[in-house]
Formats: structure tokens, sequence, C-alpha cells
DNA sequence: GTGATAGGTTGGATTATTGGACCGACTCCT
DNA sequence: AGGAGTCGGTCCAATAATCCAACCTATCAC
């Protein structure tokens, strides 16, 4: 791991979420499956490092590990309140990659309860003006430390 | 690498800005550092893997490799179009860490021109209401390979 | 007893990353 | 002219992470 770098809290978020396959679980859990299996399945990680990234995300708060039957003891995923919280972020993630990466059509669609066709927008959360490059100005920089 | 799994924009995205070092390079790009030396010094990461990592950034069109002078030839990183779509998404990360996973407060800080500190937020970018669970609703779900 | 389901663990082979040394082609200082 | 510094990398051996398939435990259904 890196003991050196700017403070920044994007490093800090990937320390969390940005190893191979944890937010290709956490999709998969935002989706709704709960399952280590059908999580397996989905993303096409191997088992050993999904129970690894799933582990470190429940350590990290990310998700719950929820036992949801006795005998024998079965256990689900489900999302936290930071888990939600990261469902903006995969949206936006997933419109920048139907953008510039994926040819063709977006291959996952969502429709906004408006009727159109979800395209999310980052905006400011006191003005609702689109955070565009140049309407923004540094307050502070972390540190390299 | 993973030849299954969903087929999905955010695995998509991810094979082009989810490697280690690829996003925090990015970010000093974004920020204004477009030398190779200031990159590897602000991120920690080691010389070889950030060579490889800007090589791919540029080859999948995230960054671009200008020649800023000859003899001896020198290169700047510059961020592209696609490069530049990924603002919101490292603020809404920002936003995320400084929330869930930097202790104190947030290393970095943003204004808007609003003159607000920058909290940034996801809206429909149709009627403009925030992204919530549960105002979306899955219109086409990738398949799994 | 045979299969299936669920949630993993184990082992061995392959790949990636690390940190530091090094390099070429300059420029600047003295 | 000699020496130090800059810039954008590359090379190397040691270490760490990942991949894949096989295996394991417990239980239920047949």
């Amino acid at each position: 791991m890196a003991g050196a770098g700017r403070d920044c809290s994007i490093a800090n978020a990937l320390g969390v979420i940005g190893e191979r396959w944890s937010l290709l679980a956490l999709r998969e859990v935002l989706l709704g499956e709960r399952r280590f299996d059908q999580i397996a399945h989905n993303t096409g990680a191997s088992r050993d490092i999904l129970a690894a990234r799933l582990r470190t995300l429940v350590e990290r708060g990310v998700l719950a590990r929820v036992q949801y039957q006795e005998r024998p003891p079965r256990y689900e995923y489900v999302p936290t309140e930071a888990g939600r919280a990261l469902r903006p972020i995969m949206l936006g993630l997933m419109e920048w990659g139907d953008r510039y990466v994926t040819d063709g059509p977006g291959p996952t669609r969502w429709e906004h309860d408006c009727g159109a066709e979800l395209h999310p927008e980052m905006v400011c959360g006191h003005c609702h003006a689109p955070v565009l490059p140049g309407t923004t100005s540094l307050v502070r920089l972390g540190q390299v430390r």
C-alpha cells in the first residue's frame, strides 16, 4: 500500500472501494443480489478474492453481513448507509462508461420517476447549478506527505 | 482479467480507470499537475507503474500526451474531454470519502461560484430531482455472460 | 446414499507491484 | 570545461496479490 502521496479523500475512498472487484460486488448488492454465489457468478470474481473483498467491505462499514437463517447458518450482504451513498457515484460511473467506453447503447438503463431515461448529473448541493470546470475554486488542498 | 461477469458500463469504466494509481494520476492532472515527476511525487506511485498507467490512460483516450518542448523532448499529460468528464465523479468520490472514510474535516475543499462550500449532489439530468434509491426503476439490465 | 445448495477455504501457478538504481539528453552554475 | 540538477522515463530482483480449480462442512430433498 501507499504510505505517501497527497492527503486526499479520493485516495482514502479508494482504499476502501478501490480494489479490483470491490465496486462490482457492491454493484450486485445494490442491484439486490445479496448471496455469495450470485455475487460471485454475476461479477466473475474468483470466490476467494470475493470473500476477501466482502470481508473488507464489511469491516469498513460499506456492507453488513446478516444471517438470514440458522441450521445451516447462511449469510447475506446488505448495503449500509455508506454503501447506499455510493449509488449515485456508481450511476455516474455507469453514465461515463456508457458515453466513453461501451460501444453502442448502455447495457443497463434506468428510468427516473419523472419519466425520463436517467442521465445523472452532478450539481452543487447548495445552488443546484451543474458542477462544471471553472465554476469551482480550491479553498484548501491536501498536502503531499 | 475478467472474461465473464455482467455486461455493464461500470465494469467497462473500471477497465479503463479502475487500476491502482490510475484515478490518483488523473486527480493530479485535473488539479493541474501535468509533469511526470510531479504526478509521481504527489501520488506516491512507483515510476514504472505510473508510466504504464499513464500509457493506458492515453491509449484509452482519457489523457493526451503532449510535447511541450523539443531538445530535449519533454511531455506533459493533459485531460481529454473524457478525462474532464470524470471530474464530477471524482468530486463525488471525494465527498463520499470525506463523509465515510476520512477522519476530521476533508483535506481538500472546494467552493462553488455561488459562494457555498461545494458538496456535490447527483440529480436527474431531466427533472433535476436528486437521484435517490426508490426514485429510479430499472428499464434494462445487462446480462451475465 | 446421491445430489443439490450455500458459503466459504486451501494450494499451486501466474501476474502485478514495489522501491531503488540507472540512463540519455539536455541546461545552469561556476 | 566540470559538476550538479532536471525531466521522463526504463530495468531489475524481491515481494505481494490474484487466478483457478478443487475441496470442505452442513443441511435438505429425494
